[in-house]
DNA sequence: TCAGGTTGGTGAAACTTATAACAATTGTTG
DNA sequence: CAACAATTGTTATAAGTTTCACCAACCTGA
C-alpha cells in the first residue's frame, strides 16, 4: 500500500538535491531579502531595484543611464522605465551630457539626497536585523565576500 | 572644473552602501547563477525553476501543487503552467489523487527519471566547477548553513 | 443534511523582465 | 569628407511572474 504524501507537511519534504545546491539556496535567501526589504520600504514606493540606482547615482553622480545598468548588471532598456519613476518623484534628475547628444547624465535632487539618506537609514537597520543570524561581524565579512567571489566567477 | 564621470569605467565605480548590503550581493550571486544555469541547461529547455519543481516530485512523489508549491516557495498559481510545461515533455504526470478529487498526484514518467538523472549530472557539474571559488568542502558548508539561516530569518 | 468556511486547481489581468529593433548621434577608416 | 560601424536612449514585443477572483470539492459543526 502506498503512503499518501499528498498530506505531507512542508516540514517533512525532502528537497534532495535541491539542499546541496548553493543556487538554490541563494534564490531563497534573496526572495526572504527582497520580502522583507517590500516590508521594510512599503511606503517609501521604492522597489531594490530602485534604492540600488539610488545608490549608485548618489555616490557617482553625472553617469549616463547605460553606465548606470552596466553597473548593476542590467540591461539599459530597463533603465529608462526606473529613472522616469525616480524623477517622477523628484529624487533625481536627467541633464543633458555635455559631450554627447545622445545621453543624458544624471543627479540626485535635493530631495533625492534626504529621501536617500533615510532610506539607507531604514535598509542598513533591516540589514543589521537580518544579520543577527550570522554569528558576528567576521562572518559578516567573509560571507560578503564569498558571495562576492560566486558573482563574479565563470564557468 | 567638474570632471567627466560619464566615461569611468565600470571598475572605478563607487557602490558606496550597495558594497555591504547583504541583499545586494545576494542578488549578484543569484543572477550569475542563474545566468549560468542557464548556459548550462540550454538544450534541455529547463529553468532552475523547473528543475526545482523536478527534484521535489522526484523525492516526494505523490505531492499535489500545491505542496510542491509551498515547498518552493512559490504560489500555487505559478506551478500550472509549470506542470503543463513539465507535463508536456513527458517528464511528469499528473494523477487524480485518490482521496480528494480537487487535486492531483504528481508522479515522474519513466523519461522524466532518466532526464532528471542526466540534469542533475550536468547541474552538479557546474554547481561544482562556481564552488572552486571558495576554499574547501567546509567553507561551502558553512555558506550553504549560512544562507539558510538567511533564508529564514523573520524580522 | 445543510450552511459556512476552507482548500485545490485554474484563468485573466497587472506587473516585471528579456529581446529586438529604431532614430539620432558619435566614432572610425579609407 | 564620405561611408560605415558602434553607441545612446527609447519603444515595442514577447516571455515570464505575481495577484486576484472564481468554481468545484472538501470539511466542520450544528
Amino acid at each position: 500500500m502506498q503512503d499518501d504524501r499528498s498530506k505531507k507537511s512542508e516540514q517533512e519534504i525532502d528537497f534532495g538535491v535541491l539542499g546541496e545546491f548553493l543556487g538554490y539556496r541563494l534564490r531563497r535567501a534573496q526572495m526572504n531579502f527582497f520580502a522583507k526589504f517590500g516590508e521594510v520600504c512599503e511606503d517609501l514606493g521604492i522597489s531594490p531595484g530602485l534604492f540600488a540606482v539610488l545608490a549608485i547615482v548618489d555616490r557617482n553622480p553625472g553617469l549616463t543611464q547605460t553606465a548606470v545598468a552596466q553597473a548593476l548588471g542590467n540591461d539599459r532598456s530597463a533603465m529608462v522605465a526606473a529613472v522616469d519613476k525616480l524623477e517622477n518623484k523628484n529624487l533625481l534628475e536627467r541633464r543633458p551630457a555635455v559631450n554627447d547628444r545622445r545621453s543624458y547624465a544624471l543627479f540626485m535632487t535635493e530631495e533625492g539626497n534626504r529621501f536617500f539618506a533615510n532610506a539607507v537609514e531604514r535598509v542598513s537597520c533591516y540589514e543589521n536585523e537580518m544579520a543577527k543570524c550570522l554569528k558576528d561581524d567576521s562572518e559578516k565579512e567573509w560571507l560578503l565576500d564569498a558571495l562576492e567571489r560566486l558573482a563574479n566567477k565563470s564557468l
